[in-house]
DNA sequence: GAACAATGGTGGAAAATGTCAACTATCGTT
DNA sequence: AACGATAGTTGACATTTTCCACCATTGTTC
């Protein structure tokens, strides 16, 4: 049932660096944590040079994708507070990537919407990404890769879609 | 080639919640990021009663597949500071699920241990991480939710194989 | 159309986390 | 004995979350 490759004794010492997961190794979550841990931090380490702050990146991503989208959906997309949301934005108008609009139809509403320059940005932050993340999908054959995504989208519609 | 389940138009204002992707979703780090996101949150709401530290639940739970593990090794594997590692375990030890012992060869390291309590504790951890669990991976069949370990474990080993 | 609850956005304080650089004790090697 | 490397600890610091109060605007109700 477990798929445990680690299969590391304890008791002799053993020098192989693998850990034994235990009952950890019956959890999808543990694992998932685990590679996105790693892939997070890859990508970070790849965008050191330019100070990015951690949800920037897709919330500018997210923004270029549903153009005049407003702070609380692009808050609860992203998974950030609205306070939150409202600190990244200010950043992205300072770099001058994104900026706000006031919705005409709802005057409380700030419609987002990409600058142009803002778009060079995503280009080069795409092309980190898909390095950074090209290193671990070699592993996979596209068959594979296909069937993750699939499956990992409906793992979250169902998780979202219950309270 | 992209699974994108999200194709809602945008300019007709839909009414439909959900938001596009665009090119973040041609990207297996998104979506790992969000279907984690969304478990741990589930995870931390169940056990919200005790007030557990983030990388408690998974350091004991190693501490307890190895036990005897030292805290660099600890540190290591759970991808924490070894100062964080510290800190985890004075709460541990405070909370009497386990507890350190001067090892014998090496006086420098702390073996770790857990506690008969802290196994019991972990029971209870266990069980509401199979309920969250269950919840989402009731959608995947098990040959998926086996190819999903797989494959997600050789991305971690890929992930961890480089400099 | 006045009153009131609900929503979108801001600002700020406080708690939780993560990062880093010393510093001690111990080990291994020479 | 001397040296560098490792295990653990501590404390300072930056960064991130989490909350709560607040203002403007909208929608609803009588």
């Amino acid at each position: 049932m477990a798929t445990n490759s680690n299969l590391t004794a304890r008791g002799g010492e053993t020098e192989r660096s693998n850990l034994a997961l235990g009952r950890l190794g019956d959890f999808v979550g543990f694992r998932l944590r685990r590679v996105q841990n790693q892939l997070s931090r890859k990508f970070a380490a790849a965008n050191a040079d330019m100070g990015l702050r951690s949800g920037l990146f897709s919330s500018l991503a997210i923004v270029a994708a549903n153009p005049g989208i407003s702070q609380s959906e692009l808050s609860s997309e992203v998974g950030l507070d609205k306070s939150v949301t409202v600190t990244i934005i200010d950043e992205l108008e300072k770099y001058g990537w994104a900026e706000r609009r006031r919705s005409p139809d709802d005057r409380r509403r700030h419609a987002l919407y990409v600058t142009p320059e803002g778009d060079r940005q995503l280009d080069r932050l795409f092309a980190r990404m898909e390095e950074v993340e090209g290193a671990v999908l070699h592993s996979l054959t596209e068959a594979e890769h296909q069937m993750l995504n699939d499956v990992l989208d409906r793992m979250y519609d169902a998780v979202v879609r219950e309270l």
